[in-house]
DNA sequence: ATAGGGTTAG
């Protein structure tokens, strides 16, 4: 999944700051400050700071304000020195989590002669913030400015673009490159596999001179995306096996999901090992957590359980949680799903909604219908959680499963209409007819009918619901309408 | 001094 996009407001900021010499400030300059030695060392220090903390927010917004009250801008400080702590900052910003701190750092800079490392990093910020907008305006800022060609610069755009889903910008760039480097292949290549588009990834997979573990990563990943996983694990046997290459903690990671699609649980016990061997399930929560997960979904609990049990309690974080009670859940054992969650509340750690998903839908498996409504005022009071469309489905499941059709019912009718789907009808419907309500039946088929005209398999289902309680008639009524708006029942499968 | 792949979900 992406993560969330963040709005960039003032865009037009930036490409303002281009046209005018000096930002404002500046010419309440009145002297120039004398080039001391002092100021030299000043820099330097600011810019190993910076490298050493790269990722601290408070560390880079520190040297930035060192930087505003420093004056370096009026000193006759070299312009190269100057522009590498520039250069870094702007790394810094485009990095961490307010990457709009870069564009409006530059925008203030703008009487500075930026090099190809500035254009770099701002175009890590447009990918960072999923802004093609920006994305646009600093692609033909480069071509104005004259970089256009240049390596470092062409692949941050490629990345932008690809990061953005604007592949056909992406593979323009890509083409018109004079040259490209293994990571330009990279970008392009998991860029293309991200968005689904995984016969091209798959061809300039095997078109590119050399392939290294990133490039097997990102397409192996992408098979695993697009449920390929017999494709996902033939190409990582190639890569080990035949290519000599080690997989990373994140070729592990990729492959995860393919082996618990084929609930491969011979595999998931040697990737295991493997991770084992190399150091990942101790240094990396992530495996471990994936680890649980592919467990549980190649059937085997014990090793999920026993996994977590041997966790220490400072190394789980919400995801190994979370993971437990889902393991726990998808096995139908809503009791040790109740007790991990209790347990996770002794230690201090939060749930959050993915959690309360995980536990509700063990509730409902379990057949803990009292426990499962505890646990929904608990997320609602005690958490403040609002519960989104998900959590409805399972809640309604849970009740319809224990023929508290009334209940669900009323659930169903409680849905805000903005998050309101077809999915919970059909839902509901399901319990219906399982508890033969041909009442209730009818009533949440018309919810359906208004909210999906086109799709036939409700009506089936409601023409069975009256076929098994004994109205033929009904039954027979129902079809002809079918017929008359000529619906066919398409083959079913989930939409959740 | 630069860049690429990442865990949980009815």
């Amino acid at each position: 999944m992406l993560r969330s996009r963040r709005r960039v407001p003032h865009l037009h900021l930036i490409a303002k700051g281009l046209s005018c010499s000096c930002s404002s400030s500046l010419h309440h300059a009145t002297h120039l400050w004398p080039n001391t030695p002092q100021q030299q060392q000043l820099l330097k220090h600011l810019v190993s700071l910076l490298q050493k903390h790269s990722s601290s927010r408070q560390a880079t917004q520190q040297v930035h304000s060192h930087f505003i009250t420093s004056g370096f801008l009026h000193s006759h400080q070299s312009t190269s020195h100057i522009l590498l702590l520039v250069n870094t900052l702007l790394r810094c910003y485009s990095l961490g989590q307010f990457p709009l701190e870069a564009l409006l750092l530059y925008k203030n800079l703008n009487c500075l002669s930026f090099d190809s490392f500035t254009y770099t990093f701002l175009l890590h910020t447009c990918a960072n913030l999923h802004s093609i907008f920006s994305g646009l305006q600093l692609h033909a800022l480069v071509v104005k400015v004259g970089f256009q060609s240049q390596v470092y610069v062409q692949t941050a755009l490629v990345y932008v673009y690809a990061v953005c889903g604007s592949l056909h910008e992406a593979m323009h760039v890509f083409h018109e490159m004079p040259e490209r480097n293994t990571v330009t292949w990279n970008v392009m290549i998991s860029g293309l596999a991200k968005w689904g588009h995984l016969q091209l990834s798959r061809s300039l997979f095997d078109q590119m001179p050399t392939r290294t573990v990133v490039s097997w990563t990102a397409i192996i990943d992408g098979y695993t995306r697009m449920n390929q996983p017999v494709e996902a694990l033939s190409l990582f046997r190639r890569m080990v096996i035949y290519e000599g290459i080690k997989p990373s903690e994140m070729s592990l990671l990729a492959i995860f999901p393919a082996i618990s699609i084929m609930g491969a649980l011979k595999i998931c016990q040697s990737v295991h090992a493997y991770g084992e061997k190399r150091g990942f399930n101790t240094s990396n929560i992530r495996i471990t957590n994936s680890l649980i997960d592919s467990y549980a979904k190649c059937g085997c609990i014990k090793s999920a359980s026993t996994l977590f049990e041997d966790t220490s309690a400072q190394r789980k974080n919400l995801v190994s949680w979370t993971s437990i009670i889902s393991s726990f859940a998808m096995h139908g054992m809503g009791k040790e799903a109740m007790e991990s969650f209790e347990r996770m509340e002794e230690v201090g750690m939060k749930p959050n909604r993915v959690t309360f998903l995980s536990l509700l839908n063990a509730c409902s498996h379990g057949g803990l219908v009292e426990e499962g409504l505890k646990f929904l005022n608990k997320m609602l009071n005690s958490y403040q959680i609002v519960p989104d469309i998900k959590h409805y489905g399972c809640l309604i499941d849970m009740l319809g499963r224990a023929g508290r059709l009334e209940e669900a019912e009323k659930m169903a009718l409680g849905i805000p209409v903005e998050i309101l789907n077809v999915v919970i009808w059909r839902t509901l419907l399901g319990a219906c007819s399982f508890h033969d309500n041909v009442e209730m039946g009818e009533r949440v088929t018309g919810k359906i009918l208004e909210m999906e005209r086109e799709y036939g398999g409700d009506y089936v289902l409601m023409s069975n619901i009256f076929a098994g309680v004994g109205m033929f008639v009904d039954a027979e009524r129902l079809r002809k309408l079918m017929d008359k708006r000529k619906i066919f029942k398409v083959p079913g499968h989930s939409l959740v």
